[in-house]
DNA sequence: TAGACGTAGTTGACATGTCATCGTCCTGTC
DNA sequence: GACAGGACGATGACATGTCAACTACGTCTA
């Protein structure tokens, strides 16, 4: 029972909740022009330009769902999802008669292709724009210290 | 038609990474905290904590999803699932037919004070002392100016 | 005061995530 | 080999959000 809690000064809540807003509001932004102009969730894109990025457009599925830091659950429902769409095939591993493959389609190809373009766009537009270098880089090492951070105590 | 796709730099690749890095990492990680620790989720938070911050716990549904720039629909459901669990009760408006009150209960009162010192315990320890106070300025500054954007376009 | 229009909130269908649990297959040990 | 335990992935129940109607009430105007 420690009775004295240390509430965030005004400035550190001020920071805070600004933060937590851009997320949201970036966030929401993106994910819903990424919709509307291309037909994909925030998901979709991420596996989409995950399995562009690798031989063959064709990867396990653990080891998707560890690139994209997913839980293999979150993956399984939502290839499923994918396959429903014809974004990505399942396709059978041979050498271990448990696991799968996870395999981009041509339509998921050319839906990744036509949404780069336009993600990248709209990423510049409502964030890199209206941030100068130096602060990028600030916002760079940040997040990578916090998150070497949440890495050191999940272990 | 512009073939010309300015694709990010790598410095800007990196950086927009580990800035979306971050946030899922973060959000999952406290979101998990407050559910396991207090057994709220984030919204409820949001929610109790607005409720908290109004005469006599009592706001009308839609100045509630103003303030904390949620959809109706989303405010209708959420408010649905916490009166089921007790944290607020809805009561009828006498001046607008249409209209509704959402008020905090004594046990919603106990499950924020109960969460609230934990939660701002959580926030210190996964990112507050990890980022000196002039990079908390800065993430302060880029995240408004973000958002004052984000705003005008909406416009 | 009637009708049109706007506002408050609800509802249902659906997409997405999490958690716990299950079935299946592989692997190391005896 | 047999079996214990781990790895791979699927599944069902449930929580959360979004979108698009829909209901019901208020308000303004002719």
């Amino acid at each position: 029972m420690d009775e004295t809690v240390r509430w965030l000064t005004p400035e550190e809540q001020r920071a805070w909740r600004a933060f937590v807003r851009l997320q949201e509001r970036l966030g929401g932004r993106l994910a819903r022009m990424l919709q509307t102009e291309s037909g994909l969730s925030v998901a979709d894109f991420a596996v989409l330009v995950q399995l562009t990025d690798v031989p063959e457009g064709r990867q396990r599925f653990l080891d998707l769902a560890r690139a994209l830091e997913w839980e293999k659950s979150r993956m399984s429902h939502h290839i499923a999802r994918m396959v429903k769409r014809g974004l990505v095939v399942r396709d059978e591993c041979v050498e271990d008669g448990r696991g799968a493959f996870v395999v981009i389609t041509d339509a998921g190809r050319e839906a990744i292709e036509g949404a780069a373009p336009l993600h990248v766009e709209a990423v510049r537009d409502l964030f890199l724009d209206h941030v100068t270098p130096a602060e990028l880089r600030t916002l760079a090492q940040v997040s990578e210290r916090v998150v070497a951070k949440l890495d050191e105590d999940a272990s």
